[in-house]
DNA sequence: ATTAAAAATGCACTTTCGTTGCATTTGATA
DNA sequence: TATCAAATGCAACGAAAGTGCATTTTTAAT
């Protein structure tokens, strides 16, 4: 509880009561969330706080946001130490085309990529689809 | 012209002016185009009909659709004798936030990647965001 | 403790994109 | 030439992202 607020507070976000919630809504998950999933999960909460709070957590590093593919984004909560700079940070995410969950997959780290002369990388976005381990048995 | 005829009849897809019309416009693009942009091309022709055009093409191996992260879809042609197949044909695509272009890096394949016990690969999208070499100057 | 300022939240609304159903037209085939 | 299937055009819908503004909450200063 108050390490949450701790926490909020290091990387310079108010922690008002609904952020605190969205983080531990965020913590207990396994999987990468989409805004649709938070507010399912806080009715009574507007759409927008939601969407601004992510953005917020996104802005100060707290969550990383992740393109699956699916056109929907997911929001997960950034590692301990993660400062989402490619070579070190950003890992690979896998989508499940069965259960439709998304998960990522920090050991794996991305790849180093070697670009044309003249190109400059400044963001790295692998995702593998297929089935995942839960639906592949 | 006659050339790209018998193309589509190879690949199953009727060669009506529209479509011929679309490839030519996709084949001299060399860069990732959304259906926006061709709508903006075409202005005569209806959304709907180029989305399917897209669709068509897309099922019947004429072009690849790509997600490069900005949530709109992106199309561009296949190379020769691509079967969009990991470890074979899947490429790196770039986009440059800069100019907003994706592009193709066909001649870099995707690495082999190692997922966990239990994961089963079917598809696999590795984009890089930044800097492309013409806004680079 | 009170108040002023700043930040967060809630509400209404807009835009864009992907997508579908159905009527109409075009094109291939018998 | 008649017939049938495929392609196209039109209208509309739904989901998701995003914005402007009013209101509430929180912080900070007096």
């Amino acid at each position: 509880m108050n390490e949450i607020e701790k926490f909020l507070e290091d990387k310079k976000v108010r922690p008002t009561a609904m952020r605190i919630l969205i983080y531990k809504f965020l913590a207990q998950k396994e999987v990468a969330v989409a805004l649709t999933d938070i507010e399912n999960a806080f009715a009574k909460a507007d759409r927008t706080t939601l969407y601004r709070t992510l953005k917020t957590f996104e802005e100060n590093g707290i969550v990383h946001q992740i393109d699956d593919g699916t056109g929907i984004s997911k929001y997960a909560l950034c590692e301990k130490d993660c400062n989402c700079e490619i070579e070190q940070d950003l890992h690979l995410h896998f989508h499940c085309s069965n259960c439709n969950e998304t998960v990522c997959l920090t050991e794996h780290k991305i790849p180093h990529i070697n670009l044309p002369e003249g190109y400059v990388a400044e963001d790295v976005n692998l995702v593998v689809k297929g089935i995942c381990e839960k639906c592949s048995n």
